[in-house]
DNA sequence: CGTGTTTGACCAGCGC
DNA sequence: GCGCTGGTCAAACACG
């Protein structure tokens, strides 16, 4: 079942997705994904959006400890290259998603029919909600990649750059350049390892990617749903 | 000429 | 209040 997976996988290791805990990022797994610009799209879309589903009083808070609860969860329960394998298969499937069952209060992973069940669950998560001031809702992830700004299917204009404390990389700043949309992102290289690429996104897209000209197979249709 | 990038200046939040 | 830091602005510039 994992056997495409790990064969198709290439240098493009998406790592795990969480808001903005960049600590935590050790204790997930990596999610291998293809370097083309369909399959990160959608294995982009995909995280990014599971995360965005939360609930809206957890998801503009993002306490730390809400990540955190979530990477034991996810390591106890489901072995991490099954993990990565399983959310990523779901490129080809359409079946694999990450999902917030508003019913139960929890996250799952949909595959097929069957179900996954991970433990979070959201009452405990409201206990953990800090008193942080409310903003848009954050997730980060990390990118073995030469390519400091990959390709996502949205269009953004960079309208900063600074380097930051004790790194030797310089942190960019993005604007979407849809009107009306106000999502950013931050793109910084790991002062630890600077062939990882930390890419912050914040906020939700009012619209739907902007492909150029291939629009092809299932990339548009799954970005629009979760996205 | 339109669009996107560069980069120094500026601003706001935070800790002391 | 002051200094530090991260984030944003906007004029100048580059490029197709």
């Amino acid at each position: 079942m994992h056997e495409e997976m790990s064969s198709t996988a290439s240098q493009t290791m998406l790592n795990q997705s969480l808001f903005e805990d960049q600590d935590l990022s050790s204790q997930l797994g990596f999610f291998p994904i293809h370097s083309n610009f369909t399959s990160f799209q959608l294995g982009c879309s995909q995280s990014l959006k599971n995360f965005a589903m939360l609930p809206p009083s957890l998801a503009v808070d993002a306490p730390v400890t809400l990540s955190e609860s979530f990477a034991l969860k996810q390591k106890e329960e489901i072995p991490y290259q099954s993990a990565g394998s399983q959310f990523l298969s779901s490129q080809r499937s359409t079946a694999n998603y990450w999902a917030w069952d508003e019913m139960n209060d929890t996250m799952s992973i949909k595959r097929s029919g069957e179900e996954n069940y991970l433990g979070v669950s959201a009452m405990k998560m409201k206990k953990i909600k800090t008193r942080r001031k409310v903003r848009e809702p954050r997730f980060c992830f990390k990118t073995l990649s030469d390519i400091d700004v990959l390709d996502d299917g949205y269009k953004w204009r960079k309208y900063g750059q600074k380097v930051v404390k004790n790194t030797q990389h310089p942190r960019s700043y993005y604007r979407c350049t849809q009107d009306n949309c106000r999502v950013k992102k931050r793109v910084e290289r790991l002062a630890e390892d600077p062939r990882m690429v930390i890419t912050t996104y914040e906020g939700r897209h009012v619209h739907s990617p902007s492909h150029d000209e291939d629009d092809s197979q299932a990339s548009s249709q799954f970005s629009n749903f979760f996205w």
